[in-house]
DNA sequence: TATAATTTAATTGTATTCAATTTAAGGAGC
DNA sequence: GCTCCTTAAATTGAATACAATTAAATTATA
């Protein structure tokens, strides 16, 4: 009991959850690999698999990213052959990011990814389920 | 119902986990600058304030992170002064890292970081607690 | 003991991540 | 029209992260 235990590591909650996101994504890595796929590249193409077009606004929004970290990332998606990035006729601001055939074929080569995974965390799906409404309802109330 | 649904964002785990770490450091920033400390930098003091001393391959352990990421960051706060870093006598492999008297006078500083943190992060002690569990079972088991 | 294998940090290279600034486009009010 | 303000992406710069390799020290083994 002292005056600086709440800067004791084991009584940190961002610090399991910092690391725990780490390990998560480095586990990822692998699978990933097999599809030429980040795992930041993964998730900006799973919502154009969901939604086929977006602009870079909107997808930041979703992702939790910034244009610093989308620019390069879906350059390098286009690069790929994966999506295509053009200028908004209406809004010419605006970034629009549309996924091509090879992008929408790739979904299918994905499907391995989140069974591999799955093997790998070990939670029962009540954890699971509890773990996902925290996070989330941390998500909805830390901003401002 | 799709063959596709396990692609969904919204059925991710990882996502919400990897979003949730992300948007928690970011908000240690503002505070975490006013000790001139980084969110990585800062759990390294912490592992010192209770330690005193640690060689680099156990505080990767402890931490989760490579010397590829340590190396670099304990130079800078040698830079700093919060720290020094020489080899161990018994076996030159390995770094001893040691707080200095300085480095010990920041924990005073910093006993304002996890007090202003906390009014960020609204849950319950309940919820804390699960997630904190949670977040341990996984990273003890996630490897190997 | 001499060599091989292992261990620990450091280095290198690629990919984030985000704050802050810049650039360009659009909109509001005069 | 013209100026101010806002908005969206891109750019810049600093700090992570981690895989893979290298270098040096130690240990194991023939």
């Amino acid at each position: 009991m002292s005056k600086y235990d709440s800067l004791k590591l084991e009584n940190q909650l961002c610090f399991p959850l910092y690391a725990c996101a780490k390990e998560i994504t480095r586990h990822y890595r692998p699978f990933l690999e097999k599809i030429d796929l980040t795992y930041t590249q993964y998730i900006v193409m799973m919502v154009l698999w969901e939604e086929n077009k977006i602009n870079v606004k909107r997808l930041g929004e979703k992702l939790f990213l910034d244009s610093g970290t989308l620019t390069p990332l879906l350059k390098s998606l286009e690069a790929k052959g994966y999506i295509t990035r053009s200028r908004s006729k209406d809004d010419e601001r605006n970034l629009n990011v549309e996924i091509t055939d090879l992008g929408r074929a790739l979904r299918d080569k994905a499907l391995d990814v989140p069974k591999s995974m799955s093997t790998c965390i070990n939670l029962s799906p009540e954890e699971a389920k509890i773990l996902y409404n925290v996070l989330y309802k941390i998500l909805g109330t830390i901003n401002n």
